[in-house]
DNA sequence: GTCTATAGGAGGATAGAC
DNA sequence: GTCTATCCTCCTATAGAC
């Protein structure tokens, strides 16, 4: 029962972190969306920092099974590929929270807390072995460091283009994926 | 010198808007960074949102004075690299201002400034007509709808990809920005 | 146009009964 | 663990004297 209602409200928290960010989200709204009093919220978690960082565990946990499910037949490249398309999909859907890169205390709460740091560090090992290995085999720039490869890789999770064309209404959700892997991938210039 | 001082406060806003952001910047900051009371603030901008306007006004200006001055005999192509390395020394100087994609009073407030929207609007015809020129020439991939490149451009004026690398301190600033044009422009995937 | 002082309200967090 | 009611801090914005 516990942890129905906890599975509650972490889901409550990751929409509205995906619709409108952590400074616009309140609690009283989460409260609010799940249907308990806002006091009933801090028994289960005790600021909103912290409810945040149920989410992006639950995001992490998620993205660990995903990536973890990819096949260690296909290329390096192959599941670099499905790991970006998975994190937009999550972010077309309306399913990734978004959080401020600059907020101090909220980033304070995440490094503390175990369970996420966990989870970014297997992610970033997993993605971390797969770049090193396609810069091996040559089909991501050996150019590139690998960190910075990384980097890029995490930003197309968050990367406003999705919503810039998906508000544009001119492409399906599939087609907007396959113009920003391919821009990702490929570049803007012609091959 | 009322323009000397709103110029001062502008200035403020700027930086103070590149450093913390729209949400986390307070009105006694600004004042305070000025030398001025909160009060004096009100009586040269209305509200918070109009100052974090004229912040973005003047850096629009910036933008459209130095892609201004491009030569119109390099390739449509240089434009655009020279276009976006500029947004990208910007930033990483510290005085690109950000704003919340979300927080909807501040949109009404910078869609209903005409200094601001004449800026975008003059801004996004001449990165169009780049890109255009540049998919008539085989330079830009002709695969990719204009709009799609034009919002990719933007999209790294904000790109957190560069404070990540800035802050792990393994490369300079001209380093990082070589290599975020090259995995903008040559893609991740080897050439 | 600058100041001091304060109104007004939003929102995170808590007290205490049940 | 859930509720109602409230506290308290922060922050935008304004009043009013000079």
């Amino acid at each position: 029962m516990l942890k129905v209602r906890e599975d509650a409200i972490v889901h409550a928290v990751n929409r509205l972190l995906a619709e409108k960010g952590f400074d616009a989200m309140t609690v009283d709204e989460v409260a609010a969306k799940v249907g308990i009093a806002k006091a009933s919220l801090y028994k289960h978690f005790p600021s909103k920092e912290d409810l945040a960082a149920a989410a992006m565990v639950r995001v992490m946990r998620r993205a660990q099974e995903f990536f973890g499910a990819l096949s260690a037949e296909d290329s390096p490249l192959d599941n670099l590929r499905a790991a970006v398309r998975w994190t937009m999909e999550v972010k077309l859907a309306g399913d990734m929270p978004s959080l401020p890169s600059q907020n101090s205390s909220l980033r304070a709460t995440l490094m503390a807390n175990k369970h996420y740091m966990d989870g970014l560090m297997e992610v970033s090992d997993r993605l971390g072995a797969w770049i090193e290995a396609a810069q091996a085999n040559g089909s991501i720039s050996r150019k590139l460091p690998a960190i910075a490869v990384l980097y890029t890789l995490y930003a197309r999770a968050c990367d406003p283009v999705l919503e810039f064309l998906q508000m544009g209404g001119q492409h399906s959700d599939d087609e907007i994926i396959e113009l920003v892997l391919s821009t990702c991938f490929d570049g803007l210039n012609t091959r």
